[in-house]
DNA sequence: ACAGGGCATTAGGTTAGCCTAATTATCAGA
DNA sequence: TCTGATAATTAGGCTAACCTAATGCCCTGT
């Protein structure tokens, strides 16, 4: 026997856990640079040398780049699977919260478990059936069937500058409670808010919404909700 | 410190295998007696020291009751939460085919691994969706969230008395080929058949349906589909 | 140049869930 | 009653994912 070409191995499904490492490392180098082992560690609930061991099985596999002691970055066939895990992950929501009447605060934790069950199949329905949205309902954008997802330079409120008019673009999905207070306020993705006032020392947001009422809004909570400018500016 | 009396542990949640096992042992022991070891193997695709192993863990954690070189049976803890499971596995069928469009034929394979994913409410907001549905695509009767399931019993096509109209109440819901060509033979759930003839040594079966035309059936079919006598007999 | 602190990795161990091979129990037929 | 076939269990091993404790690397400040 000559030794054969090894073609590409049928490689097998990935698992729930290396789904969710993906999307991690997704979202930690989603500004450039490396994601490093306690942030990870930190983002999914596990002990450093957890990451430490799946990393080396997924530079294994080529779906990560490991650079000892600095950190991780996507192979580009690593980026393709974290963005097919994003884009179900947001579609779910999309699909819980449009069709099946649930709050935006609980959708999250469903589409997280979720997102390792659904077919391909059932996520290209359910986005057929929304109409292909193109954000979902924090405002994060949804990554095509193809694998593209949209880049917008967003400023947030916490930095936005006072006496500018910006549109709120995006929000944490992270927390049902936050999210529930967000939505009493009218802080949806969408509103549009004129920055009035700045305390100093990482004090408080003041903006008026557009039918004139205003939101004082602490730092902490600003720094999370995402803008960009109003479009007349 | 007094030998305080433990209170009922906070039971961890059941992994998607132990929900399968206990979906298997049920629809095997739904005639009564004891579900063996083999028939939950190949059930399930396991070798059967797969299943010694996991009925040790089971009867230990109290889901079923074993009784070595005999079989198992579920106790009634085992039964609410394989009632809980085909609730689930129903629902979602009936969901997928009803407000997303799949085939009759697909949905079984998606439900399988949906059912260790969605959440209590999920599947609440579905039937609610749905109208609280009492059977699934294939005719087999949903459980209530309250864990009551209908018995009825059946007869297979391949039993009825020639002469004898019979409804055609359920289908075996795991092939989906299968599915397909009964679809295409108009032999679903609900459709009237009077069996005009039965040729012996396990031959095939004919019937008529509503509109005059007539279905040859072999008896490996015949015997998958169950009806019930028709109304007015 | 080097000492620490902090982070990452390695070492070693656990549990769930599967496997194959070896052993043992059960039951039917001679 | 014995004997063989069949079915079930036990023995022993593997992989994926986690953990804690021990060790090693890297950088920064003196
Ligand atoms: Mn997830
Ligand atoms: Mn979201
Ligand atoms: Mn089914
Ligand atoms: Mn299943």
């Amino acid at each position: 026997m000559s030794a054969a070409i090894r073609s590409p191995q049928p490689s097998p499904p990935l698992t729930r856990s290396v789904e969710d490492y993906l999307k991690s490392v997704f979202h930690l180098t989603s500004q450039g640079g490396f994601a490093t082992t306690s942030d990870i560690a930190e983002m999914l609930e596990v002990a450093p040398p957890s990451v430490s061991g799946m990393m080396k099985r997924l530079s294994e596999t080529g779906l990560i780049e490991h650079v000892p002691y600095r950190g991780v970055q996507l192979t580009p066939q690593g980026r393709r699977a974290a963005l097919q895990m994003i884009r179900r992950h947001r579609i779910l929501e999309s699909y819980l919260t449009s069709k099946l009447g649930f709050d935006w605060g609980d959708v999250h934790v469903e589409a997280e478990r979720l997102e390792h069950a659904v077919s391909e199949k059932l996520i290209e329905r359910m986005a057929d059936a929304l109409g292909e949205p193109r954000y979902d309902p924090h405002g994060a954008p949804i990554p095509t069937a193809a694998g593209e997802i949209e880049e917008a330079e967003l400023v947030s409120l916490a930095a936005a500058e006072v006496g500018h008019t910006v549109v709120l673009q995006e929000v944490s999905d992270e927390h049902p409670a936050r999210l529930r207070y967000l939505a009493e306020q009218g802080l949806r993705p969408g509103v549009q808010l004129t920055v009035i006032d700045r305390q100093p020392f990482n004090g408080p947001t003041t903006a008026r919404l557009g039918d004139g009422t205003t939101r004082v809004v602490g730092q902490e909570l600003a720094l999370l909700l995402l803008c960009r400018p109003a479009d007349g500016e």
